[in-house]
DNA sequence: GCCGATAAGTTGACAAAGTCAAATATGTGA
DNA sequence: TCACATATTTGACTTTGTCAACTTATCGGC
């Protein structure tokens, strides 16, 4: 492809651009059309995001949300506050750094990251509907690469 | 992969999820990060996806935009009516239809669009480094198919 | 031609996210 | 100990996103 402006081979790095902004936002729209169904604790797309990294990477300091989620620090500081307020994280010190919280899923917050897993494949399925199983496979390990 | 929490086979496919979500982000943040460089008019993230959107497809109506961008109609009237008002999108009737206008860029608008687009092709450069010639194609062709 | 249904845009009121800088409390190394 | 770096928190503010109501217009019958 061409940039039609000013002719310079742009290649087609720009369109891969917007094709994600593109899935983003399908993804974001399947999830939220059926908010209702799953997200008994109102966590919204952010606390979702949240869980379902703390969950694989548990226990974890928030430092590490931050750059596993590329997110502001702030944004985490409030995002996990808000779902300590629920009961789906605790805290604990770390034993040699006083300055570090340890977060963890409560027991609750488990059982609500089951249900987004849920949602969140149930959802991506049908986004992905139009792929073959070696093309997700291709899709997940190029996006793996970056 | 299989699901840490249920031993549910949930597949690799809310792994895509998180990757894209990070991919979006770091495409963001490059662009933010030198925005002061290119983006003159102030015109923001969502300006210049809608600059370059409509760059790809005008003459276009605010509808089309709706589609292509998949965002609510009210935030591109809105983002319509403040590129209008920097003067980068001109309105003219539709011929047939009293309801439509339709958008295109104005020579400003056009010139805001090339920087738009060397601005973005440079930070995906750097984004999409680690995936080979092929790779990159591969990526394209497939977020294409969705 | 008139009517109800529908579509294109616009607007308003809010809620949710993201940005940035400053402040607090701890660790670390010369 | 002192300068400096790190982890987290907080405050103020801008940008995006969501939802519903509302205005014009077009369309398909009748």
């Amino acid at each position: 492809m061409v940039d039609k402006v000013n002719n310079i081979p742009a290649g087609p790095d720009i369109e891969i651009a917007r094709l994600i902004d593109r899935m983003t936002r399908r993804i974001h729209a399947a999830l939220n059309a059926r908010a209702a169904e799953f997200d008994r604790h109102r966590v919204g797309p952010a606390g979702g995001i949240l869980l379902l990294t703390l969950a694989d990477h548990e226990p974890a300091r928030l430092q590490d949300l931050v750059r596993l989620m590329s997110r502001d620090k702030g944004q985490i500081t409030r995002g996990v506050q808000a779902l300590e307020r629920k009961g789906l994280i605790a805290r604990r010190d770390h034993a040699e750094d006083a300055r570090v919280s340890l977060l963890e899923l409560t027991d609750e917050g488990r059982t609500t990251v089951g249900e987004l897993q849920r949602a969140v494949a149930d959802a991506l399925d049908g986004i992905l509907a139009p792929l073959s199983a070696p093309d997700r496979a291709q899709l997940k390990a190029i996006l793996a690469k970056l």
